[in-house]
DNA sequence: CTCCTGACTCAGC
DNA sequence: GGCTGAGCCAGGA
């Protein structure tokens, strides 16, 4: 895990990301945000998004938000999050069990044993893209 | 309104 | 070093 930085008011730069200045935004909406951010080819932890929204001990809310993930558009890359060891602990809650694991793979992404090969090495912090 | 649960994490044993 | 328990917050029954 890289330690986790200060973490700054990411909710500001995501207001940014998102300019819609309507109304605030819930909880889920705003760790679909920062999925979308996920680059192609890259994961994430729901640690570090729930820590990039300040709420770094709340980290099963960002997995329940992602409960709607594939609710929402644009549809949010929810196979790009998995839990702080790179596992994917997600993949019970999509169409099947193969499919994260294919979407994974489909990007690059090696996969064992549920597991992201390199997880260290492609994980990516969101607090780097709203810095 | 209260109670329960959950795709996580950390601390303690 | 693996297992267990507690904390976290939001939404559904």
């Amino acid at each position: 895990m890289p330690a986790q930085k200060k973490i700054k008011s990411t909710k500001q730069k995501l207001a940014t990301v998102n300019p819609s200045g309507k109304k605030e935004e819930s909880f889920f909406e705003l760790v679909f945000e920062v999925a979308r951010q996920i680059p192609k080819g890259r994961v994430t932890s729901y640690g570090a998004i729930a820590a990039c929204l300040g709420t770094k001990l709340s980290a099963r809310m960002v997995g329940w938000a992602m409960n709607g993930a594939g609710k929402v558009k644009p549809k949010v890359p929810a196979h790009r999050v998995v839990n702080r060891n790179g596992m994917l602990t997600g993949k019970h809650h999509f169409a099947t069990e193969e499919l994260m694991q294919q979407l994974l793979e489909k990007e690059g992404i090696k996969v064992k044993d549920d597991t992201v090969v390199d997880f260290e090495k492609l994980f990516w912090d969101p607090a780097e893209e709203f810095m």
